[in-house]
RNA sequence: GGGCGGUUAGCUCAGCGGUAGAGCACUACGUUGACAUCGUAGUGGCCACUGGUUCGAUCCCAGUACCGCCCACCA
């Protein structure tokens, strides 16, 4: 059946992709030869909620490229694909359809009946971009697809765990973290993002106790005074003043002269009955507002450093939903209680932290409601500073004045949850921390001494400044969905217990860090005591409510006929919180290869090959896997990390549902066909800078395609493919056109190996592209045509056969599904195109000769075109050709070529000798042509047309000769330079030559 | 505030020491033995600006301007 005209997408990418599959081509070691090196690539795991967009098929499209690249080659490659678990993103979707389906709430149905739910949506909706990659055509190893809470992951999560907990590089603490009271949840400093929004500044009045006042003086550079004012009050700004419920102190700087007299000094803090004292610190800038700083330090990350420094308490005075809290003793109470912390009454963490002092009407309310009532009275106090404000009454067009707060409208960096999108609250708060500083140096090293490369090469400077300055990494989450913590907790007793009877059950936890329940449970019966009953408790959802439970189970063991002192049975309970994603997809390329088994697929893949992902999760993952491997097995996860950049629309705006910009892929794989789409994705991935996706540029490529399967058609209609087998090497060709196309071949596979290599997947695609459009299609089909019905015949059909076979080879990696049919449909076929071998034949097979031939007969052939359409030779009407100086090389060209120069140029006869009157002429590089074209040219568009030219090479004669008369030229410039400059020259000036005699010619005809 | 990158044809981008390339768009012509998802021929650029290095700079260096992106606690 003769070949359709077009390439159907739809039809065949199912088809081929089915052939595929079945075939398992993407299996680990596919198509590999014995002893052949291995190759491998980790997906960056798409979330279990995802679905295909453009950034993915962007990035599968690169790997798979390699892949199929490394495969062709022989190599034993892995191509290892999964999902990861998502723990935010998930636990929000399967919510969301919680709620959508009316269904009890995630609290309502408890831990475990809401993971059964997640578990059940996963195998439902999970991991629909699994198959929308198969679309893509991507060639993963689909039997090894892995998820980050499937398999052996959870095992080798939890002995990660472990390790780094038993090697001290994981703790647990009380810090100042990123609370998202949506999630209601810890996050990492990364999933912070800052936004600029318009906010307030307020400054307040903190009069000082007892009455008293003092001198406040401000100065000019000069040591002039400027200002002079008696003052009772201090004054301090804040963009933020339901924080200042919770201050612990003014600070000023140590060097500021203005507020020396009053430094040591109490204020009365506003709207509280609290004393405060003024201190001083180096944090304060006294060039920025009044120079007196408030300090927070629950509620603020400079303000916590402050307060550590001083010992102050941190009092919390917001709820994890960000309301003021509302819980504890009353208001009368506590801050009873905080004035004898302050008198020096020993208290410790958890008491300040027990201790709620906000005032009962602010109790309850949003942070935002709070700011607004703080706000109304602090000034209604007459305690903010203000001004006077003129107001026009329109109505009587009088004046009056109104006392104002200062309210300072001003531009400020504010967290937000980069999922949750609201405002993140600094909050103190229990979590697990990794302790990065101790685990960043073999990550610094491996990229320093490059055992590990970052391609961008400019990746490399933002990875070493993030480790360099690398902060703790808060792991632990207060989410369901993800790998629990392994660490049970006990009360805080001495070893043996039971024995030594002791009762002193002091503050926090004995921590029991094991892979399994039952090993944490035999660590703490040796611990507390082979007598001591052990009860597990339920994982609680807040460790402090753990806590309490833990001290009262104690209190009961002290009843009945046990005597006061001993202690026979401790609750025992697990942490109840989650790890960060992102530590599970830190340990990606070890947990898909079964560490912690010692398989053969780690010994074969690990450490992989090349990691293909987007540059913007350089720190959330890339160093977090060099970091966590190297920690974990001593080893770089890959060798090379390829980073890319955001796919943009074409104008360069971020995809983005709500601009109603967003490219599907799919819908784009619908109608351009999956190659049009990588094509189009490869060639944009030049290194660095944001990638502007245009679908007309895609459409471009489909017609590449088609041009690519209308030569095979072209082919097919001329008998090529019969009886053709493919070959690794060329057909022997005399023909100059064959000798030609042959080593153009070899030039193209040269020029790909060497795109690849490098990862200059533009370079690769554009090198085909040439090739096979402008190359094969433009010039060696048509050269072909002639030599069908000449004595090389038989060695053109062989050769135009070997031609397009190395071109769907070449191309496959990139067009896999086109290719794959063309593959299919044409010749005799030992395998599939997909594990058919890479061609290995070297440019040795570019012959100088035929290039140099063929550059001639084009050359001739673009010009007598040019000519004839510039003088409106009608394109059906064949011409004349005479030749007036032909060189020997030029007369064997032609001689050699007469049948493709006649039907490209159009030519109906030649003949040498003189020219005509009234003819054209054309001078090439050893030798000069003349159309004869009395009656039909216009005289005067002839002359403009050599006088264009004239034009043109006087300029370059004129560039020439004063480079070589520049004796410092000579002198200074490579020799090969200036005989390349010189041989220019020549030419240019034969030619030049040859058109003025033509010039010269028209003068006297017109 | 710190860091990184960009500025080349109308648009999107290659090129990165020997005076400019591609695709798209545009113009004209076209039933040429595959292809109109095409062919042929064309139009279009002081390579952001200012200095410097060099025989020679779009390319190297310095500065300026503008545009991106990342990081950052200024109350």
């Amino acid at each position: 059946m003769p070949m359709e005209k077009n390439f159907t997408p739809a039809e065949a990418e199912a088809r081929i992709s089915a052939l595929w599959t079945a075939q398992k081509v993407g299996a680990a070691g596919a198509n590999a030869k014995p002893g052949a090196e291995a190759f491998s690539i980790m997906i960056p795991p798409p979330n279990v909620t995802g679905s295909l967009h453009m950034g993915h098929a962007f990035n599968n499209t690169l790997q798979d490229i390699l892949i199929r690249w490394h495969r062709m080659q022989g190599h034993d490659t892995l191509w290892q694909v999964g999902t990861d678990h998502a723990g935010i993103a998930t636990q929000m979707v399967v919510e969301r359809e919680l709620a959508r389906s009316q269904q009890p709430t995630r609290r309502d149905m408890g831990r475990e009946g809401f993971l059964a739910k997640v578990w059940e949506w996963k195998e439902q909706s999970g991991g629909t971009i699994i198959n929308q990659l198969k679309r893509l055509g991507a060639s993963c190893d689909w039997d090894r697809e892995a998820f980050t809470m499937s398999g052996n992951f959870p095992d080798a999560v939890t002995k990660v765990f472990v390790k780094m907990y038993n090697d001290k590089q994981i703790y647990r603490g009380k810090r100042l973290v990123n609370w998202d009271p949506h999630f209601e949840t810890a996050i990492s400093d990364l999933e912070v993002e800052n936004i600029e929004v318009k906010g307030h500044m307020w400054h307040f009045k903190y009069i000082l106790a007892d009455g008293q006042t003092y001198d406040y003086v401000e100065k000019d550079a000069t040591g002039q005074v400027t200002f002079r004012e008696k003052r009772n009050y201090i004054s301090i700004a804040t963009t933020r003043p339901e924080t200042m419920l919770g201050d612990g102190a003014v600070a000023v700087h140590p060097s500021d002269a203005r507020y020396a007299p009053i430094v040591g000094k109490m204020v009365h803090l506003p709207l509280c009955d609290r004393l405060i004292p003024i201190i001083t610190d180096e944090y304060p800038d006294p060039t920025f507002g009044s120079g007196a700083v408030k300090i927070t330090g629950a509620h603020d990350f400079n303000d916590y450093q402050v307060a550590k420094r001083h010992n102050l308490p941190m009092y919390r005075l917001i709820d994890t939903r960000a309301q003021m809290r509302a819980d504890g003793a009353p208001y009368e109470v506590a801050v009873q209680r905080a004035r004898q912390i302050a008198a020096g009454s020993p208290t410790d963490e958890n008491e300040v932290d027990s201790l709620n002092l906000v005032p009962e009407k602010y109790r309850g309310l949003d942070r935002f409601e709070a700011r607004k009532q703080v706000v109304a009275d602090i000034t209604a106090a007459g305690l903010a500073v203000t001004i006077l404000v003129k107001h026009l009454d329109e109505e009587t067009n009088s004046e009056h004045l109104t006392l104002e707060p200062v309210v300072e409208a001003k531009l400020i960096m504010q967290p937000h949850g980069d999922r949750s999108k609201v405002v993140i609250e600094p909050m103190l708060t229990d979590q697990w921390f990794v302790d990065t500083a101790k685990i960043v140096g073999p990550a610094l090293d491996a990229v320093r001494n490059g055992d590990t490369q970052i391609i961008p090469q400019s990746g490399e400077r933002t990875y070493f400044h993030w480790l360099e300055n690398i902060e703790p990494w808060c792991i632990s989450r207060q989410l369901w969905w993800g790998h629990q913590i392994p660490v049970w907790y006990g009360p805080n007793l001495p070893r043996g217990s039971f024995i030594t009877g002791a009762a002193d059950v002091g503050g926090g936890f004995k921590e029991f860090c094991a892979a399994t329940g039952a090993d944490a449970l035999m660590a703490a019966q040796e611990w507390y005591g082979p007598e001591v009953k052990i009860s597990v408790g339920e994982p609680s959802f807040r460790r402090e409510a753990a806590f309490v439970g833990a001290i009262q189970n104690i209190s009961a063991s002290q009843l009945g006929d046990v005597p006061i002192g001993q202690v026979t049975s401790v609750s025992f309970h697990r942490d109840p919180d989650v790890l960060d994603t992102w530590f599970s997809s830190g340990l990606w390329p070890i947990g898909t290869l079964g560490w912690p088994e010692q398989t053969d697929e780690l010994a074969k893949y690990f450490p992989t090959s090349t990691l293909i992902t987007g540059a913007d999760i350089i720190f959330f993952w890339v160093a977090r896997m060099m970091m966590m491997q190297l920690a974990v097995v001593g080893e770089v996860p890959f060798k090379t990390v390829y980073l890319h950049g955001l796919v943009r629309d074409a104008k360069g705006k971020k995809m983005s549902k709500s601009l109603g910009n967003v490219i599907d892929p799919l819908e784009i794989i619908d109608e351009y066909g999956a190659d049009a789409l990588r094509f189009s994705n490869a060639a944009m991935a030049s290194l660095g800078g944001v990638l502007k996706l245009d679908t007309q540029r895609i459409a471009g490529y489909r017609n590449f395609g088609t041009k690519l399967w209308n030569a095979c058609r072209f082919a097919e209609m001329n008998g090529v493919w019969e009886n053709h087998t493919t070959t690794a090497e060329p057909p022997t060709a005399k023909a100059t056109a064959n000798r030609w196309i042959i080593g153009e071949t070899a030039r193209t596979l040269s020029e790909v190996n060497a795109a690849l290599n490098d990862y200059r997947f533009d370079q690769a695609a554009n090198a085909l592209y040439t090739f096979v459009w402008g190359k094969v299609c433009d010039w060696y089909v048509e050269f072909a045509k002639p030599l069908f019905d000449g004595e090389h015949a038989a060695e053109t059909r062989a050769t135009m056969a070997w031609v397009l076979d190395q071109s769907m080879i070449l191309l496959h990696p990139i067009m896999p599904f086109i290719t794959e049919d063309l593959w299919g449909t044409t010749g005799t076929r030992a395998k599939l195109l997909v594990h058919t071998d890479w061609p290995t034949y070297s440019t040795a097979l570019v012959d100088p000769e035929a290039s140099k031939e063929m550059a001639f007969v084009t050359t001739l052939i673009d010009e007598i075109r040019s000519a004839r359409a510039q003088v409106h030779v009608p394109v059906g009407l064949k011409i004349d050709l005479i030749a007036m100086t032909l060189s020997p090389d030029a007369r064997a060209a032609w001689q050699r070529n007469e049948a493709i120069i006649r039907r490209l140029a159009r030519i109906e006869t030649f003949t040498e000798g003189p020219a005509a009157k009234g003819s054209i002429t054309l001078a090439l590089d050893g030798a000069s042509f003349a159309i004869p074209l009395a009656g039909l040219i216009d005289i005067a568009e002839e002359k403009a047309r050599l006088s264009k030219t004239m034009d043109k090479l006087s300029k370059e004669i004129g560039g020439l000769n004063a480079r070589l008369n520049n004796p410092a030229f000579a002198a200074s410039a490579p020799e090969e330079v200036v005989d390349e400059a010189k041989a220019n020259l020549q030419a240019r000036q034969d030619e030049a030559a040859k058109l003025q005699a033509a010039l010269k010619c028209l003068a006297e005809i017109g």
